[in-house]
DNA sequence: ATACTTGTACTAGTATCGTAGTACAATCCG
DNA sequence: CGGATTGTACTACGATACTAGTACAAGTAT
């Protein structure tokens, strides 16, 4: 029940940003699973120490995103709709943008594409991410 | 003398980020020379409707970046030591760093690292870097 | 030496962002 | 229907980040 995700307060990423990253991050590697419910709102809040709001403006954005679904009065859940075609192309997209962004400030920083896929291409052998 | 870089103070990018990239960028792309020496803080402050400050603050970062050098009196010039091996070494950790960040970042909306590879190698083809 | 040009330090104001507090609305369950 | 549980809207406070203003220090050149 507790423990599932956790926060560092001090960390310079925001609490909201963290928790983001930390329940996609739970998705995509499947200790979340479809259809799963998720901790309240004011559930985790408490068991993160943090406030409610917080808590819900994740929620939020993740169901704008597509990737939970949450009905009043019930609960929050991991929504299937990541997994439709629909969604797989804008997740496609989110990586062409992502992407982008690398791209563009590895080269004001004066390093070339190919730099970056080195050092990719070295990452890419130790470190195996099992989805 | 006019027209050497060019912000936006209407991009969500602050000014001091947008320039700092953009001498960045212009060193590493050859447009900026080794020895070379930049605007004035006041010049370029004008120049870019910008206040000197924000300038000078831009010029003192890339100075402890060690691609800039600058002499009271006299001006800032592009440094010579961001050929040298040190700072070749630092430079190849930074990127390390930034692949860190970005391999985390997709990692967390649930992209392996050959989906970044993949992206990465049609953009290989597409934009030529000249270096 | 003195005037001038350069970068620098310190301060302050403004906007934005992140989080919390409080009150509200929808749904479920008895 | 009525209480309990869920998510939501609105507001406000605190902190941080960004930029500007002003005054200062170090160097150059005449």
């Amino acid at each position: 029940m507790s423990q599932i995700f956790s926060l560092s307060p001090s960390h310079p990423m925001p609490l909201y940003a963290q928790l983001t990253r930390a329940i996609r991050f739970a998705i995509a590697t499947g200790r979340l699973r479809v259809g799963e419910q998720l901790p309240t709102v004011r559930q985790l809040a408490v068991d993160l120490r943090v406030n409610a709001n917080t808590v819900a403006k994740v929620y939020a954005e993740l169901e704008r995103s597509g990737i939970l679904e949450t009905r009043r009065g019930v609960g929050t859940f991991v929504s299937a709709r990541h997994l439709t075609p629909v969604h797989r192309e804008e997740h496609e997209k989110h990586l062409k943008d992502v992407v982008d962004r690398f791209v563009e400030e590895a080269c004001a920083m004066g390093f070339s594409v190919d730099d970056l896929l080195d050092q990719l291409q070295s990452r890419r052998n130790k470190e195996t991410i099992n989805v």
